[in-house]
Formats: structure tokens, C-alpha cells, sequence
DNA sequence: TATGAATGAGCATTCATTCAT
DNA sequence: AATGAATGAATGCTCATTCAT
């Protein structure tokens, strides 16, 4: 019998994520995909049960990728600052170093139909910061708010400006990197 | 001969903006909206050239509203501090009353297919903050910071706090949002 | 706007008996039939809501037709032979006459899938064959077997010579109908 | 080198009728027969050469145990009467204890691609009772019509009765078997 | 012998759009 | 202005079959 070809199931992978990013996550089609990656669109049916299925299983893979990427040589003994600049710059340095990947997962996690799929899953990736969060409160040195909201105040807008920068209207260096990360830093600490 | 029937007009935007959030902009159709909206299929090409014209015209006209939405009873004339708050509660009270057209602009400005349309004639909706935060910066309450930084960490962490509130993980209140505000003030003002 | 074109209506149900009955039902598929109409695919999905709807209906449709032509002229007062060899012969002719909605008809109501549809509906178009029984037993001329029984041995022998002549491998004419209906006769009466 | 596996042989083959019997010859695919037999669908390829030779093999297979089971214990000695009713009983008894191969060639032979395969090979399984059915008219016993009309009248309704049976609808016991064949007889004798 | 991998062709259905009235 | 009819092109997906091991 045949052997398995990861090269095709990674010529596939690729192929949705550059699709998806190029021309939306609507008009994606399993047929364009198949072209992209060389393929037949049947062949896609060997690796995926049907189009949702690849695409979480795409979801996933990038998530992981991600928060292995973002929390490679992070230390839990390291101070709350450290930690937080360790995070939110890696952080920043994925996004720019993947950029079809990062922008993939935008849309998904963007998409009404498929925001149910990875929410457990997803989440425990992420649970040194968590943690990290739960300590600087308990630390008094964040805002003792919603774990939610220091996350809207941290993460986000480093997502965006990211995301700025990939459109071309925003230029992260040094200096605007400190920048932003103090300014998060500023938003959920409390004055002293 | 009959004139333009603005109600059937209405009738196919409100469709539209239904639709998609109802089932997302990928599952979105003509034939889907015609029939929500209670109208032929072929009526909707009388009002609009194709179908992303049509999602462009509805984009523009959600914008607008916003912006008047926001803008309305804005004094320039008010203190900073005043018209950032009045800014940024109007905004989520904007979102949380118009949750369909909100959730509709999401949508669009997440297709990439879509996100070139609209950036001047968008832009220049929003000169009031725009005005706001030179001032600031003038007056050296605010960072000395792109103005670009500046709205990352007031306007992108309310939009996605009303995000989750619409999806019922998040509530604002009367606390709750000046927790926001003030998260929000403490990002990009210069600590004293 | 355009007018309904009943030419099309018809042309898909005509392509439609004439090839299941050329390749069968298993092989029926929906461009085949598009193409001997000399429609789109696409119209036949605005005169029928789906395959099975479409097969539904013609099948009906050539239930009703039999049923019609068959008992065009059927008088209930004449004696039970009388309206036993008019009810036969009536059924011959019409499947030689109507060979492909025949066939059509046998091979819809041989597939298992479609079986169901159309029992109460179809069944009442036969109630004088019912009732003619009912009478034949009453008068002690027809066997007191079940009704299924004295079918079994009327209509369905006669349905089968009708398919070999359709075949080629039988031939009837007057004194072969007239042989059969006196089989049938024979088979179901009392003997005396 | 391996042998051929006739447990893989039986296997594809009691799958292929027992899907075709659930789901109906269109739906039935080599995939659903490969899953539900427990081999490779590529395995199903060594032992016929396509889908089409197999479903022939299959019903012939079929056939000659339909004729081996009903012949067995036939004694071509017996009186006219004794073999008719042997025959016919025998006939219902294989088709009730064999449903599945019984309904299998059912619904292959109502498929209008592969009636033509197998008429010689089939008529010829069943000449002890054309033997029957020639040495009944030469004792003026059975009437002087084509053979064609007297297998119409005796076994057709036999084997509708019998799929009634099976479809619940009608039930056969030693009474209304007795009554049954002898409609066949009454139907194909001369009158005394 | 046996099979997982692979595929071109085809499936039923829906799409955005145009046409004739 | 309004719309039912019509369609070529596309959709996601399954098919029967072949190939390489």
C-alpha cells in the first residue's frame, strides 16, 4: 500500500491558510485549496471528514503552534514585569513571524459558525498567563478587575497593532514595542 | 412608472445585517436575503450593482450611523477627560444598542476581500477623536505616542469588551465600564 | 417577468421517464436529465424542490393518468365478467400505449426508498377494482380469499405479460388477452 | 504467496446483498460493501473485475442456490400435481428462509442495465419445470397456451405473495399456501 | 493477497446574476 | 419598479477505480 505523504497534508495546510488569508474565510473553497496545494480535491476527504473538520483541525495546529512558540523559555520563577515583557513580546515577534498563520486563526476565531469548536482546548494553552495575571493581583500590583478585562487592556491591543503592522500602518521596533508594553503595563497596574 | 420604494430598500438591509449575523457572512445569499426581506431576488439589483455593493453601501451607511450615533451632543469644547468619557460610553452604548449593525461591520471589516472599500471615507468619520487626542498630546496629558497607539488602548479594548458582552461573557454596568474607562486613561495618559 | 414555460415542465418530466427507463433508476442522475431536456440543471430545481420530489411527483402523476384512463367509461351496473374483462383489458392497453410511463412506474415502486410515499394517495385510485371484488365475493362467484389474493391473481399476471411484450418476448392480441383474462377468470372464481 | 480468501469472498458478498436489501441498489456504493465487509475496497477489485461484474456473479450465485434448494428431492416421476405443488411450496419456502438473496435478485433484475447478463444461464436452471408445464399440456391437463402464460399464472403471483410476506402484509400459512396453489392450478387447467 | 493513498469524474444542489414581461 | 424564470458556474462531497507497496 501507499505511505501516508505528509507532504500533501502539509501542502493542504498551507494551501487553506494562504487562501483564507488571500481572499476570506467566505469564499475558500475546497476546490481552490486543492489547486493551491497540487492536489486533488478528493484527496483532502483522505486527511479531514469535511471542510469544518480541516479547518479546526488548521485552528488547533496554529493555536499549539503558537503557545509553544510564545512560551518557549518562559520561566514561572521570573518577576511579574519580566514575565509580562517576556510574554507580550514573543507575543508580538509570532505575529510577525507568522503572519498567515496568526491572520488564519483571526478569521476563524472571527467566524460565528466556528467559534464553539476549540474554546476548552484553546484556553488551557494559555494558562501561564493566566496565572501570571492571578498573581499580579495577588500582589496588589494589578487591578484587582475581571481576568477578562486585563486581558482586553494587555493583549489585545497588541493583536491589533500587530495586525497594524501586517496591513502595512503600524512599524513595531524597539522603542514602540517598550512603548506599547508600557502602556498596557500602565492600564491594568495600579497607580502608585 | 413607480418611484424607488424605500421600504423594500430598508427591507433588504435589515435582511442582510440579520443574515449575517444570524448564519455569517459566508453563508450569506442573495436568494437567502431576497426571501428574509420578502422580495425577489432579481428586486435587489434594482437598488444595487452586485452583491458586494450592496454589502458596501450597508457597511457605509452602518458607519455613519455610528458615527453620528457617537458624535451626537460631543462638544469640543468640553474638557479632555469629558469627551473621552462621553466618547467611549457613547461608543459602547452605541454597540450594545445596535448589536446587529455593530456585529455586521465586524464581519465585513474581517472579510479581506472587503477591507479596501472604505478606509478614507471611514476615517473621516472619526475626526472628533482624532482632534481629541492631538490635543491631549498638545497639552501633555496624553503620550507622546502614535495616534495610532493611542486608539488601540482606548477604542480596541472597548469594542471587544462590547464583543463579549454581546456574546453574554462579559456585563457592563455602571462600574464595570468606568473600571473600562479609567483602564483605558491610565494606558495612554503620562503619569503624574 | 417570465412566464412559466410548461414546455420545460414537461420536457423534464419526459427526459426523466425516458431515462430511467433506458439505465434505470439507480443511474438516474439529474444532469443526465437536464441534458435530454435541454434545460440547465438549475431549472429543474424550480419546478421540483429536490430529486426525490421530482420522482414523487411524476410517479403520481402516471398513477393518476393510469388510473383515469383505465377507468374512462367504467360502469359500475354492468355484470362483474363485463367489468372484470373492460377493467383487464383497459390495463393492458394502457401499458403497451403508455410503455415508458409503465416501466417507469415499476421501476419507482420497486425501489426502497420510495415506497412510501404515495400508498393512501394511490390506493384510492383503484377503489372500483376493491369494490369489484368485494362484489364477485359477495355474490359467492369469487373465491372468499383475501382481497391481496384474488389481485395477486388477476392484475398482477397480466401486469408481468404486458412487461414481456414490452420486452419482445410475448405478443398479445385478441386471443391471447382473451386466453389471460379466462386464466385470471379461472384462478379466482369458484369452481362449478 | 496467499490463497484466495474465500472468507473475504463471503464476505463481500453477504455484505453487497445485505446493503443493497437495507439501503436499495442506487445507494449502494463499493465503499459502504468494503466498510461493512471488513476489507479494502481495493480488495473487493481481486476478486471481480468491477462493480457491475460483481453485482452479475453475485446474482447468478444467487440464482443457482435458488435452484439447487427447490429441485432438491425434485422427482421428475412424481405425479403432474405432486411436482406442481412440490415445486411452488418449495419456491415460497426458499424465498421466506432467504430473503435476503431472494430481494438481492429482485432488485437486480428490475434494474434495467443488468436484465440482459444472464437469461440463458438463468432460464436453463429451471427446465424441470418447463418439463413439468409441456408434459401437463400433452395430458390435456394444463391448457394449450404458451408456456410464457402458464409461468405467469403459477409462479409470478407465488413470488409477489411471498414479498408481500416479507413486507408484512400478507402471511402465509399451510391454509392460504394450499389456497394459493391451488389458484395456480385452477388458473392454468382445463376445466372438467 | 491485501490495502491505504490517490484521483478524475461525477453527484445533488445552490450561487449570483440576467432576462422577459 | 418589480419579479418569476432561467442559467452557467460553482459548491462540498462521494464515486468507482487504479497505484505503489
Amino acid at each position: 500500500m501507499r505511505r501516508r505523504d505528509d507532504n500533501k497534508v502539509n501542502a493542504i495546510i498551507e494551501a487553506t491558510v494562504q487562501i483564507v488569508n488571500e481572499i476570506g474565510f467566505a469564499e475558500t473553497s475546497i476546490s481552490r485549496i486543492a489547486k493551491k496545494a497540487g492536489v486533488s480535491a478528493a484527496t483532502i476527504y483522505i486527511y479531514f471528514e469535511n471542510k469544518e473538520d480541516m479547518l479546526a483541525k488548521i485552528y488547533l495546529k496554529a493555536k499549539k503552534a503558537m503557545s509553544e512558540k510564545i512560551f518557549q523559555g518562559f520561566s514561572e520563577s521570573a518577576s511579574i514585569r519580566a514575565r509580562f515583557e517576556f510574554f507580550l513580546s514573543n507575543f508580538v515577534t509570532f505575529i510577525i513571524d507568522n503572519k498567515d498563520y496568526f491572520l488564519f486563526m483571526e478569521q476563524v476565531s472571527n467566524s460565528p459558525l466556528l467559534r464553539n469548536w476549540c474554546l476548552e482546548e484553546t484556553s488551557s494553552l494559555f494558562t501561564p498567563v493566566f496565572n501570571l495575571f492571578e498573581e499580579g493581583k495577588k500582589q496588589n500590583l494589578f487591578k484587582d478587575e475581571d481576568i477578562n478585562l486585563l486581558v482586553m487592556y494587555s493583549v489585545v491591543p497588541m493583536a491589533q497593532l500587530a495586525k497594524e503592522q501586517l496591513k502595512g500602518t503600524f512599524q513595531f521596533d524597539e522603542t514602540s514595542l517598550a512603548a506599547a508594553i508600557q502602556m498596557s503595563w500602565d492600564a491594568i497596574t495600579i497607580k502608585t
